[in-house]
RNA sequence: CGCGGGGUGGAGCAGUUGGUAGCUCAUCGGGCUCAUAACCCGAAGGUCGUAGGUUCAAGUCCUUCCCCCGCAACCA
């Protein structure tokens, strides 16, 4: 056995009070990407996705909905499961904090931080509102009124168990300081620091006034608040604390948490005092990514702007949402989405500059060679210069992955995309058919022409893998492995079957989709 | 004075350690006909929010002010 370099990503686990917006599928794509990028480039790759299920928003949403907490949320993860079913989202695991494997997890998790004196028994003190039975901070009862119902809250205390996190604030700031890497982008990592800064109160770690949640192990009046028991799924879901222990060996500590820009803080805080707590390596990383805006503002449900991904990908295709989603945005900053901007990025891209690659070079080969790549016997400068830059393009695209700089990468391979499209104008084939003294210059273009597009659907294939499936069927690489190092050579496809299919990706009539789109979100809001 | 981010040609953005300001789209002009009315070339368009400073040199570093956004302990 070969012993493969281990790389460990995470997706934060979602919470399912409702349906999963475009928002979570962002990060997931991303994590998704770079799993697959990484697999590609020989690593050993674990990737775990999940839900966080627990807590009095899911009792209260099961009430209203008139089944108990489990079965509501078995009904709503199952949306999100058969969500990443869809897009073929490659997790390797997919954990539940309400699964037994979790609830023991967490429970060793407590008392072994109980046991190293780090959580004691104190007073909590809140905002509360008697109707609703519910806590509130004092950003969320703004003015003093409970966000749910409306009614003023007050002032209540009750027992709590908390986590010593004050203690932890000159380890963490150390942890900021000396290693860059572990929070980024800088901006996140600014912010953290300064906030520690400020000092770290205590973390309030249990909660009395309601049922759904893993039982604290030493007290049966209390269950274990949200953070506690969210984040340890990164280690239970590798069976940390259990007699097989070999996944935590092998894949803790984690390379990369991947994490919305808000959670952020409890991450790269709570997350690190909690390991160092339970003297366990804490993460390699966490990484923040920013928001994608709606009209400049959030997505919320009150405001009826949720953009429901399922809709995109019925229309579209998974290759498209997922190209738009990495190639659009930069990491760590917030993004605009708008239909227009979605639908001009495949169009032109996508349709445009690939599609209509690989479409007119099947042609000609299909024209001019009877459909088989033909040997290249002649190279001239224009030549020369396509291959270097061809096969040079895997580098630019992993340096750019590595510092998850999704669309960069894939701008590199779009630089590479266009420079073959603009090889045929210069070369003009349909001129060097005419003649039988253009033949073999016709025969050299081809085969570049065929050598480009099957790099491409290589370099293609961590954000795009169905496309780059069906490029390959046209190519006659069907049957042929895809591996990373097949990027650096033109060496492979002479004599190569190809056969026109159908259109990678089709042209849209963008305003079409546009008034199709917003119907949709009409039909959906009135609902 | 709570903290952080952003303000770059019509639109949306990129600009690593300071060294002639880039990309995509839109606009205008041209070329090509292999291709998905796709592709290729050229042009116009920016005093990089403001006012100062450091420097041979500032979008980039420092300071002032203005505007937008996020966070402030359960929003990807």
């Amino acid at each position: 056995m070969e012993d493969k370099k281990t790389y460990y990503i995470t997706t934060p686990i979602y919470y399912p009070s409702a349906k999963l917006h475009i928002g979570h599928t962002y990060c997931t794509v991303m994590a998704d990407a770079m799993a697959r990028f990484k697999r590609l480039s020989g690593y050993d790759v674990r990737f775990l996705t999940g839900t966080d299920e627990h807590g009095q928003k899911i009792e209260k949403c099961a009430i209203e909905a008139g089944c108990s907490p489990k079965d509501y949320v078995d009904s709503v993860v199952e949306t999100i499961l058969r969500l990443w079913d869809k897009m073929e989202i490659s997790y390797d695991d997919f954990i539940r904090t309400t699964e037994p494997r979790h609830i023991e997890g967490v429970q060793k998790i407590f008392m072994k931080m109980y046991e190293n004196g780090d959580i004691y028994k104190g007073t909590y003190e809140g905002l509360y509102c008697t109707p609703c039975e519910a806590f509130w901070t004092e950003t969320q009862a703004e003015n003093g009124i409970c966000p749910d119902c409306g009614r003023p809250v007050r002032k209540m205390q009750e027992e709590a168990y908390f986590f010593r996190l004050s203690e932890y604030s000159d380890k963490l700031l150390d942890l900021f300081r000396n290693n860059r890497e572990f929070l980024q982008p800088e901006s996140r990592r600014n912010e953290m620091i300064s906030f520690v800064e400020q000092g770290l109160e205590d973390l309030c770690i249990s909660r009395s006034e309601f049922d759904w949640g893993i039982p604290v192990p030493i007290d049966e009046d209390h269950v274990i608040y949200v953070w506690l028991d969210a984040l340890s799924n990164y280690i239970t879901a590798l069976g940390w604390g259990t007699e097989d222990d070999s996944l935590y060996k092998k894949y803790w500590p984690a390379n990369v948490h991947l994490v919305g820009k808000e959670i952020v803080r409890f991450h790269s805080i709570i997350w690190p005092a909690m390991m160092m707590s339970i003297e366990e390596p804490i993460p390699k990383q966490v990484l923040g990514h920013g928001w994608l805006l709606i009209d400049g503002g959030k997505m919320s449900k009150s405001k009826g702007n949720i953009v429901d991904p399922e809709i995109l990908i019925d229309r579209y295709g998974i290759d498209a949402l997922k190209y738009f989603l990495l190639r659009e945005y930069t990491f760590g900053q917030d993004g605009i989405y708008t239909n227009e901007v979605m639908l001009k990025r495949i169009n032109f891209d996508l349709a445009n500059d690939l599609g209509n690659l690989l479409s007119r070079t099947v042609s000609m080969i299909e024209k001019y060679c009877g459909g088989i790549v033909p040997e290249a016997k002649t190279k001239d400068a224009l030549d020369e210069e396509l291959i270097a830059l061809v096969t040079s393009t895997a580098g630019r695209v992993e340096d750019k992955m590595n510092a998850f700089q999704f669309n960069m990468a894939l701008e590199e391979i779009w630089v590479m995309i266009r420079r073959a499209n603009k090889y045929i104008d210069e070369k003009t084939p349909w001129v060097l058919a005419k003649d039988e003294a253009g033949k073999d210059e016709l025969n050299t273009v081809m085969r570049n022409l065929a050598e480009a597009l099957r790099i491409a659907s290589i370099l293609i294939t961590p954000f795009m893998h169905t496309a780059s499936d069906k490029m390959r069927e046209q190519l006659g690489l069907a049957e042929t492995e895809i591996k990373w190092e097949d990027t650096f050579e033109f060496y492979q496809m002479e004599g190569s079957k190809v056969s026109k299919g159908q259109q990678l990706f089709p042209r849209l009539d963008i305003e079409k989709e546009l008034e199709a789109l917003e119907e949709i979100r009409n039909a959906a809001n009135e609902k």
